[in-house]
DNA sequence: AATAATTTGACAAAAATTTGACAATTATAT
DNA sequence: ATATAATTGTCAAATTTTTGTCAAATTATT
């Protein structure tokens, strides 16, 4: 899998700059140059952020504190500040790690292989999962098969069985679900989600008796394991 | 939950010092004054390791990769070493992080922080409880297994279990519980609590004898040790 | 414009929760 | 030891909450 790496920097020099040299490393590129860009590209499901700390007109912490409340992927300060007290207040706002200007590339790309690294060891990156049953579901390739019989799901319906799929076992409420699988202010109705589910549990019950998504009462749903 | 810190270093001194900063900071510490002690110090599970690289006799990085083959928690170097080179080796190594000395204790503590909540994230922290007779309750995942087999509880039933099971041998009152569990205006009725710790106990009954909730007449309930 | 996908709301169904009456048990006082 | 009071256990019925289903309305895609 490639990671998709998220670089937020108002000067698009440097966004450039980093951008292509990562592309050359063998990572996919996310680019913002403003805060409202930044919130734009979360729905990429970047693996990395890149964040520039000092970036005019907004407060670079305030924007980590937002991005964190989305995702839980590493963030990595960039910024020409050099006191011990910004460091900490970075660490403060939810960032991982914290490089400081002028940094070389090389560096850059150590300390980001190293947070991907890490991320690896705790998150499953397998795009491909096979039950017993005879069902395969291929994220990468966002099909279904049930015993060479294919399940065609639609675009929201698949996004709820892959976030269900790459998290087995762990039940997920329907706000939660209508977080993750539609976006982020979840003003949203729960009613979707279980409009959803069905669907997804018709389709299957078509070619197959087991069921795959259960309900977990007054908790939410899951994957059966 | 209280972190267990492994400080690895030649220099007592050093261990020492840092060691007792970081019990002021609330973290529980491990020494260990060669690699010998090190590996020795992995059995209690340290939760993050803080290596020096430099110690005689013994090659950090090597030392590191031996580590690092046993425990998956992050790793920070501690080291005089200044060139770029030296930090990408370290990563290499399957380190995640790099201080170079001489640092402040909060830059240390610091990173620390921003290392822990990073695990806090992706790992279940302290919320699978294994009983030796089989029982397995997974608060996380919502999920109680006895030997494979699972128990559905409700939320209210599993919600209850969690407050026993989270403060196993202490004793809770029933108004204790209807506070705990349901909220705090506990105009409710004990009725309740009692109606739902029957509930509880049936599931149990159907799948093993043992009993898990014990009343303490007069006083209240608790989870048996 | 036609088709498919998604959302929405109303209602039915199912499950969880609460409640109250009463039985059983334990502690306390006589 | 026995009676009494207090506390806990049990059960079934009533209530509330949550989920499932369906059809229609809206939105997006071809």
């Amino acid at each position: 899998m490639r990671y998709k790496i998220l670089i937020i920097d108002d000067e698009e020099m440097i966004t450039e700059l980093i951008s292509s040299h990562l592309k050359d490393c063998g990572y996919d590129t996310l680019i913002a140059n403003d805060s409202g860009m930044a919130m734009e590209q979360l729905k990429y499901n970047p693996n990395l952020i890149l964040l520039d700390i000092n970036m005019p007109g907004t407060n670079g912490l305030e924007l980590c504190r937002n991005i964190r409340n989305h995702v839980s992927c590493p963030i990595i300060f960039l910024t020409a500040r050099v006191t011990e007290q910004d460091k900490i207040n970075g660490f403060g706002f939810g960032g991982d790690d914290y490089i400081t200007k002028p940094f070389s590339l090389k560096e850059l790309t150590a300390r980001i292989a190293a947070h991907l690294r890490r991320d690896e060891r705790n998150i499953e990156h397998n795009s491909i999962f096979t039950f017993s049953d005879g069902l395969i579901v291929n994220l990468s390739k966002r099909s279904i098969f049930y015993n060479d019989k294919e399940i065609i799901f639609s675009k929201k319906e698949f996004d709820l069985i892959e976030l269900l799929i790459k998290n087995i076992g762990q039940v997920f409420d329907k706000e939660r679900i209508y977080e993750l699988v539609w976006g982020y202010d979840a003003s949203g109705d729960s009613n979707t989600v279980k409009e959803h589910i069905r669907k997804i549990r018709t389709k299957f019950k078509e070619i197959t008796d087991k069921e795959y998504i259960e309900t977990i009462w007054g908790v939410g749903y899951r994957w059966k394991n």
